[in-house]
DNA sequence: CGAGTCGTTGAACGGAATCAATCGTCGTGG
DNA sequence: CCACGACGATTGATTCCGTTCAACGACTCG
């Protein structure tokens, strides 16, 4: 069972799915809220996201088109976190009880799911993982380099604001600026406008 | 499929599993180690950790008796972090292909292992949050409360080294003293051995 | 054309890491 | 039984680096 690819998803599941249209700064689902669906992006951009309790935001995931989440819903009452549209974008959302009917009814659908929350976790490994780097210079490196490794490019493009991308690595947007300075004046990186391409090989793991 | 609870797994699975005794500083699989088991903790404490690139610590969990851990192997090839025996243990372990196996033929269990695998996000999500909190004070004090919350008491027991719990938390050892001092020194906590009782309630999220 | 947001840079501050030293405990082996 | 070394807990002094505050220019959008 995958969300984010409606076409092989049993009809029973996709009568009951709905589309919905959304402007940037909407917030599609808060910290709390009941539960009730299981979302993929069509189109746009979503962020996932909380506040610490000392006012830090927290970004879990940015979802882009093609790419499904919430599917947490199935398991708790409520969410835990927001979702916020960055984008104009657009999602089609399913009822969390018609996906469970389903489930029953079609417990090998379930398989397929398994590796999708797996990943999951694993991406949220990667973010702690990145975030316990202490200094900002190997933490946005790093951060560079998970992106290259797995695109397969020597180039990462920031489509985001620099505070957003900050905020995913837990820095401050000024820091991310002089750091990203930093490592252009070393020669590691080369910017050209949003674009930063990779010089050197590096010596991480 | 609950691999903690060995009694409710189907026998052709149980004929496959294996025990083994382990002590502490036992390493039980490296990061990058080919994933061929699913465990289960029958007694002891298993730390699941990996270094960062420049040698911070991370700790992603503490396994506990019955608990289960490592179902990620099902997934991909290789565990990507290390099994560390903090005490003399014992575990029971699940080769991955006769897992799949089972799941293929009897794909309702899958349905059983959904909610452990959200689980397992949940709780990196709570860290992850844990961590994005900077002052070290408010996030001890954070940790302890999750603790309170979660075992419904007023009181936590810190059964590890101080070192241990530091790293969980993403301190330095000598900062998680001094912050315990510090909480105790303003009344809102208070050390007895390795007790810590909460004194104040608090207004945290 | 202004209001507002984002990117950019400078200066100062604060807090956690780090280094270092002491003490106590435990286990080991002579 | 005691000397020894290892390790964890504890405390002090110092350093470092990311945050914060502040100011400014560029750009977009209404």
């Amino acid at each position: 069972m995958d969300f984010s690819a409606p076409d092989n998803l049993p009809p029973e599941l996709l009568q009951e799915a709905k589309e919905r249209k959304l402007v940037p700064g909407e917030v599609l689902f808060h910290h709390q809220d009941t539960a009730q669906y299981v979302f993929a992006v069509i189109q746009g951009r979503i962020r996932i996201e909380r506040s610490t309790c000392d006012g830090n935001l927290v970004i879990f995931n940015i979802v882009r088109a093609g790419e499904s989440f919430a599917e947490s819903a199935l398991f708790t009452e409520t969410y835990h976190w927001n979702a916020v549209v960055e984008i104009p974008s657009s999602v089609i959302y399913y009822p969390t009880d018609i996906v469970w009917q389903v489930l029953h009814a079609q417990p090998h659908l379930a398989l397929k799911l398994l590796p999708k929350l797996d990943r999951q976790s694993q991406s949220l490994e990667k973010l702690l993982l990145l975030r316990s780097i202490r200094s900002a210079r190997d933490r946005l490196l790093q951060y560079i380099l998970l992106f290259t490794a797995s695109e397969q490019k020597k180039k990462v493009v920031f489509d985001r604001s620099y505070k957003n991308i900050a905020d995913e690595l837990g820095l401050s947007s000024e820091t991310l600026y002089r750091t990203l300075a930093d490592l252009e004046k070393s020669g590691i990186i080369c910017r050209e406008g949003r674009e930063i391409k990779l010089l050197t090989a590096a010596k991480m793991l």
